[in-house]
RNA sequence: GUGGCUGUAGCUCAACUGGUUAGAGCACCGGUCUGUGGCACCGGGGGUUGCGGGUUCAAGUCCCGUCAGUCACCCCA
């Protein structure tokens, strides 16, 4: 209506909102510290060539660039990797192997909004570099299932999709298509689940695939085991080696104990040109939502950025999508701003200072602690104190009989402080109820 | 970039086929309750009906444009 609002496709965080977003990041932080992954970060402003130089040409038209006051062409971030690539290339030598590296970035890209994609999101991205084993694939994705579980979803709300470039190309040639023919038909099996069975033929045809090769390709892209797909490659050596990559794959997920996450699904693409191994998706189980989460292997990206040889694997995890799941699913709804834990209620004839002195003996013990700022009657405060949610509410009385004594009330169905009575109005000696506070908050 | 749908207070909605100063609940602010009170009662602020133009004696209601939201396409890091 009224009034200036934010750009299209951005967002305001309001208090409730911030805190949806951080109960987000706190789980992505704790379970990739939980994996021993560290943090780091980088410009959210870029020179525009980083994206230009190996991006697809598509990207560029999506990309929030603009030319700075310096006449330099530079655009926001719209991906982390680049900006990864080069930070990791940069000391290749000096890093331990595996790096181990995750950051929480906020990427931009140019485009209409529509739902579970905004022109600006946050994105967890967790990388490993230096390592080839399909045991590193395996880690990458048992991250991914876990934050999903640290955020109380389970086996039957997320789907993990998984596939391998290399045995999609290994099936490709064993039916017989040319190099040439690979980028139509990686194209083509990316959209099989949106489009036409009638769209797809003509497709590949176009391309100069036989229409029996094309029939052959459809079928086996609906292959949802390895056993179904041994059965009608065994005779091909590099569809079978690759075969033999992903059953160690899914007996590794196994042992994290995430194997019924996952389903093979040769149907898993990604966009992205530069996947060169195992690829997955994250999808809620029900279908209603965009991917939550992809990601995969890439050891020809490191090479071309930053100009090291160096095997490199990775996710991405946007907090639009996943937060319309949670929310869809129930798990945000007790996420709300936090409320003060005390709230400090005093009669008329108790000075400001004292109100200050005793609020600040409680924050000292590593309370939250609010109290009426301006004039304001008991009633008053006594209301407020409830509006505003205060776990507990003390009673700062300005009779020199109480010198040293504070009135005490535990308000909000949290659980109870030890040391302090769990209901009624008390009268305790303020020094108790300061304990109290620092053994809640580790200070004793 | 293309197309469909939508657009009335902070939120959820109302206003007969176009017809007087556009209403309600919740929220917010204030007051009463000398007080266990997230209560009750009273009162208040807040909308040039997204914006602009047109038709009409008269437009929140109809038409056009525009902006925004939303969904889909394109694309997906």
């Amino acid at each position: 209506m009224k009034g200036a609002l934010p750009l299209p496709g951005f967002r305001d965080f309001y208090p409730d909102d911030l805190a949806r977003r951080a109960h987000i990041a706190r789980a992505w932080r704790a379970v990739a510290r939980r994996f021993a992954f560290v943090e780091y970060d980088g410009p959210p402003l870029e020179p525009l060539e980083l994206y230009t130089q190996k991006s697809g040409e598509e990207i560029v038209t999506q990309l929030y660039a603009f030319t700075d006051k310096g006449a330099r062409e530079v655009s926001l971030r719209p991906e982390m990797t680049p900006t990864f690539a080069r930070m990791v290339a940069a000391k290749a030598n000096a890093l331990r192997k595996p790096v181990r590296w995750f950051s929480l970035p906020q990427l931009f890209r140019y485009e209409r909004a529509q739902k579970g994609r905004l022109r600006e999101h946050f994105q967890l991205n967790v990388d490993i570099v230096g390592e080839t084993s399909e045991r590193a694939d395996a880690e990458l994705l048992a991250v991914a299932l876990e934050i999903c579980a640290e955020l109380e979803l389970g086996a039957a709300d997320i789907r993990a999709r998984v596939s391998d470039r290399r045995l999609l190309s290994a099936i490709l040639n064993a039916l017989g298509l040319t190099d040439a023919q690979h980028g139509v038909a990686y194209a083509v099996i990316d959209k099989v689940e949106r489009a036409s069975r009638e769209s797809s033929m003509a497709k590949l045809t176009e391309a100069g695939v036989t229409a029996e090769a094309a029939e052959a390709l459809l079928a086996t892209v609906g292959a949802t085991t390895v056993e179904a797909l041994r059965a009608r490659f065994g005779a091909h050596v590099a569809v079978v080696e690759a075969l033999d990559r992903l059953e160690r794959y899914l007996g590794l997920m196994d042992a994290y104990g995430y194997r019924d996450w996952v389903v093979l699904d040769l149907t898993i693409v990604r966009g992205l040109a530069y996947y060169t191994g195992i690829v997955f998706e994250l999808f809620d189980a029900q279908g209603e939502f965009r991917a939550v989460a992809g990601g995969g292997r890439y050891d020809n990206l490191l090479q071309a950025l930053g100009g090291v040889d160096l095997p490199a694997l990775g996710f991405g995890m946007g907090d639009v999508v996943l937060g319309e799941l949670l929310a869809a699913r129930g798990k945000l709804d007790g996420v709300k701003a936090a409320t003060p834990e005390v709230w400090l209620i005093a009669e008329e004839r108790v000075s400001p200072a004292e109100v200050i002195r005793v609020g600040q003996a409680l924050r000292a013990a590593g309370a939250a602690v609010e109290y009426a700022i301006g004039d304001a009657t008991m009633n008053k405060q006594r209301k407020v104190s409830h509006t505003a949610e205060s776990e507990h509410v003390c009673f700062l009385s300005g009779d020199p009989a109480m010198e040293g004594m504070i009135g005490y009330k535990r308000v909000a169905a949290r659980a109870p402080l030890r040391g302090l009575p769990e209901q009624g109005e008390h009268v305790l000696e303020l020094e108790a109820v300061l304990q109290a506070f620092r053994r809640a908050h580790g200070r004793d």
